[in-house]
DNA sequence: ACAAAAGTGTTAGAGCTACACCCATGC
DNA sequence: GCATGGGTGTAGCTCTAACACTTTTGT
């Protein structure tokens, strides 16, 4: 009974993760010089264990180079064409995950050589990651067009302002902010807080909070798994 | 060099796929039963081989139960939890499919114990295959909302009330005719036939075709039929 | 007082929903 | 001639996109 599976062949399999980050002005990725193929830019990665899932898998390795948990990760697709690593056949899942870059800043390992590369400006990468890397920014606009994930990479306390900025960095554009804002507000998301930014305008501009309960509901009939 | 590759545990990697039909009324997923469990449903499945890439082996395996080929096959997701095969730890790359019920009835093959069975009405399925019909049912949903991938189900040759039943069907709603073929026209995607169906109403319903040249280009979003 | 960014309202057009009647044909 | 499903139009409403001025405050 067991022979079905005797005779096939296993492969490894690895994890890739498109990190995403935003630093106020444009949408960023973070890249890292890795042991095999040090002279060429990566995706973080690593080997799946026996004991763990492809998700927590994910979310460990994330863990290892950035110190963060509780991190927006996302399963983007698996890739397994036969050559893809030249070396030995491997299966990468590749995940794609949104973090907020201030919390990240104090946590990032010293192993790694990693640096943030603007989605516009990347270098040339290992493997097929630089497919993973546009198919991750096609799935997060997809995504951020219907589902307030954009929240993700910003800080606890945003302006909206702030969050313009950053969905004019992910779609390339430049919205209107009379519209932005009536849209933004008109999903009750955001809860207005007293406190207003300090030195950035002369003005200042209002924090602004997610409403954790109502996010909650709003993503959990999509989280994961939305087509490109 | 090859000392990281080597440590690394390597793992079984199946694929399978949820494969949708629609007969004129419900829509339907065709289920097996086979080899190691012969008493349970489950889905249409096989094993990676050395020589292909994963969608490769989903459209091989897909030939060999239904014998079609140029399917519609989109990956689904990855599936990886450590005890989701008991016997052995396998990662399961599930694709889903549409088929045309017509094509596939003439060709199916006589090895496997093959059924449809309607999504409203499966019976209990192997390992997490009901959570991977769940997701496809979820993806398709969203898919058939977006892009005009509906056609996929039908003949080469169908009538405007024929879609919408099969959008009824997919969304288990009931869209109104007048709106409904008024959006699936405006899209310019159907060309109309002169023939006429018969037989089945009195008064007939014409034929329409899809535009292929217009199909394959859309990439834009389609339809609002994404049911709250 | 002026520079720089924040905040806010209105209007026109497009697209959506809801709804009801006549048409063509087989029996 | 009647029953069955096929095909079409309109009116109200909502949503969106386009557009400019006033407010606040640090310097």
């Amino acid at each position: 009974m067991l022979d079905q599976y005797k005779q096939q062949h296993p492969y490894l399999l690895a994890l890739d993760s498109i990190i995403f980050g935003f630093d106020g002005e444009s949408l960023k990725v973070l890249l890292v010089k890795r042991g095999v193929e040090e002279k060429t830019w990566s995706l973080m990665g690593g080997w799946l264990q026996p004991d763990e899932g492809l998700e927590k898998a994910a979310a460990r390795i994330l863990f290892e180079l950035t110190g963060l948990t509780n991190v927006y990760l996302e399963q983007l697709f698996a890739f397994g064409e036969p050559h893809r690593d030249p070396i030995i056949r491997t299966i990468s899942v590749a995940y794609f995950s949104l973090v907020k870059v201030a919390d990240y800043a104090s946590k990032i390992s010293e192993t790694f050589q990693a640096r943030w590369f603007s989605i516009y400006d990347l270098p040339p990468l290992l493997f097929d990651h630089g497919d993973m890397v546009d198919l991750a920014i096609k799935r997060l606009r997809y995504k951020a067009a219907q589902h307030p994930i954009g929240f993700e990479l910003l800080p606890e306390k945003f302006t909206i302002p702030q969050l313009k900025k950053l969905y004019d960095a992910i779609y390339n554009t430049d919205f209107d902010k009379r519209n932005f804002s009536r849209k933004i507000l008109s999903t009750n998301l955001l809860i207005k807080l007293d406190e207003k930014q300090k030195g950035f305008s002369k003005r200042g501009a209002y924090y602004y909070q997610v409403d954790m309960a109502k996010y909650q509901q709003t993503t959990d009939s999509f989280l994961n798994f939305i087509p490109s």
